[in-house]
DNA sequence: TCCATGCGTTGCATTATTGCATAAATCAAA
DNA sequence: TTTGATTTATGCAATAATGCAACGCATGGA
């Protein structure tokens, strides 16, 4: 009797999701003739047609609709037990897969990760950063730095700073615009919807000046806002260390959001794990002012770590 | 990122349990050298040591029990899709696996299997003949023709018959001894335990004839009962055939056992199992006075279809 | 219509995996 | 202690799986 390669699944499971083989081969890793073939030939062990190929690509028949659910448990449970064996991992080596949001790590926390690696050098620090959240459950990576009001129960870690935000303008932009006296001369780099005034322009500080530019990025945002587009709502820790830049309003814009520090609960005893949020939670204190808005001449010195970048 | 192969459990299961490579070699059909060569690289991956290599074979380190649970579940699931797949199969085609007792197979059914074979040449019928009992759950087999008073809840099927029992001893032996009239000088033919007069002799019609021969397997215990070894209780169905044989007590023993034909829930609406159960209800139902001991004439004319084996 | 783009499959060379035969190690019994 | 049986690990040859590059096919836009 023919057995089941319990790997197929995984395979199955990749193109089901991405309905396509391309799009499978890519979260595999391997190569999208692999994916075709290793398909083909479960089908033909299973003796049932899982997917239709259809012009746009692969769409799961009937009978491939049923399994669905059984290889999505499946991937939970080894996921799980993937965990299990990394969380009573005494070792303070091997690799660790971080995920942030990239402005933080591009702007306030790189030179931090450099001296863990260099402190660490058997920790093999892996970032993951892009704009799609990582799931910790299916260890697509092990701590998340999350800018997030409460973050869920099955996570845990340590609130490290509330953020905060202010309205930013490129000095020479200032000294042909004055946002106050004139606000509809002035214009807004926004984010989101193509609208004139959205609501959080309406909750701004300048509810009359329209949005006219669009760019979902935060770094190209302030580019923008270097470049002396208009006026942009950015994060202290990213706006207030470039000194083309200065603020608008004196005080900043508070509950902008929440950072945390946070791993799977079956990681929270793996040594690495601790070891590296311990390490960041400290770093994260040298940067609470920055973070917080609370400009001073301490600022000027953290400047001298952060560079401008892009 | 290294991804784990999910196949790797299939087989690190199967040495957690049979304890041995050999062993796990076995049940996953493949050679020895591969089950070591991927305990070692699912362990190195994982970057735990899961079995100790001890000299009577591999034990589970703590690390290897604590994902066996998840790799359990994982099994059940995979077991569960499988069952999925093959439910909803509505050709009369591919293969059926059939687990019985022996000896129903070659004492009865045999002839049976052969015809079914032959009216449907493209179900390849494979049949699991062992003591132990194959796992329907886990899909070691698809039908099971069961001796058993109440089949678990997850199975479906139909009740057969009853099955009855009597005892027999050849004629050659029954010209010397009498075992009515001096049962202390007749012997058993017994199974089981080292005992004289175990519960089932003080049960029987001669509670005061030893046992002095023992067999486990009934078709060894007909033979020696044919070779005038003494007193056998065997299952009418294989003993009223054999001409050498003949029955010392009239009445037969009832609540011998039970017969069902059985299979999973989730394959009974596969058409091919529909199939084969619909045959063999009708199967048996020609062997029903062979099965329940009503011995008369229409018994000889079975006894055309059922040459004694062995 | 033509071209550019994106997708899936196929031939071929390369790499990885597997089976077989054998060696080494351990334990039980003589 | 020796012998025999059982089990795991390793070298080598055969087999199977994979990646790469090229191709065919459909779609959408100029």
């Amino acid at each position: 009797m023919q057995r089941m390669d319990w790997d197929d699944l995984r395979f199955y499971l990749a193109v089901a999701r991405k309905g396509s083989i391309r799009g499978a081969s890519g979260v595999l890793a391997v190569n999208a003739s692999t994916v075709s073939r290793r398909i083909d030939a479960f089908e033909k062990k299973l003796g049932v047609r899982l997917f239709d190929r259809m012009p746009t690509g692969y769409v799961l028949t009937p009978a491939g609709a049923d399994i669905l659910e059984s290889a999505e448990n499946i991937e939970d449970e080894v996921a799980k037990l993937d965990r299990s064996v990394i969380g009573r991992d005494t070792q303070l080596s091997g690799s660790l897969r971080v995920t942030l949001p990239t402005a933080l790590a591009t702007h306030l926390l790189m030179p931090d990760f450099a001296t863990f690696s260099r402190g660490y050098p058997g920790i093999e620090l892996e970032l993951a950063l892009s704009s799609e959240e990582f799931n910790l459950s299916k260890r697509e990576a092990d701590v998340a730095i999350r800018i997030t009001p409460n973050p869920p129960e099955y996570l845990v870690g340590r609130h490290i700073t509330k953020i905060s935000k202010a309205v930013y303008a490129s000095t020479g932009y200032l000294l042909k615009h004055d946002p106050k006296k004139y606000p509809q001369l002035s214009r807004w780099i926004g984010w989101g919807d193509q609208e004139r005034h959205p609501q959080w322009v309406k909750d701004s500080n300048f509810p009359k000046t329209p949005v006219h530019h669009q760019a979902d990025d935060l770094l190209v945002q302030l580019e923008a806002a270097r470049s002396g587009m208009g006026l942009a709502m950015l994060p202290c820790f990213m706006a207030d260390p470039v000194t083309d830049l200065q603020r608008i309003t004196s005080h900043t814009l508070a509950n902008c959001g929440d950072v945390w520090i946070l791993t799977h609960k079956d990681l929270r005893a793996t040594a690495r794990v601790r070891l590296f949020m311990d390490f960041m939670v400290k770093a994260f204190a040298k940067h609470k002012k920055l973070l917080t808005g609370q400009y001073s001449t301490e600022i000027e010195q953290e400047n001298l770590d952060q560079p401008a970048l892009a």
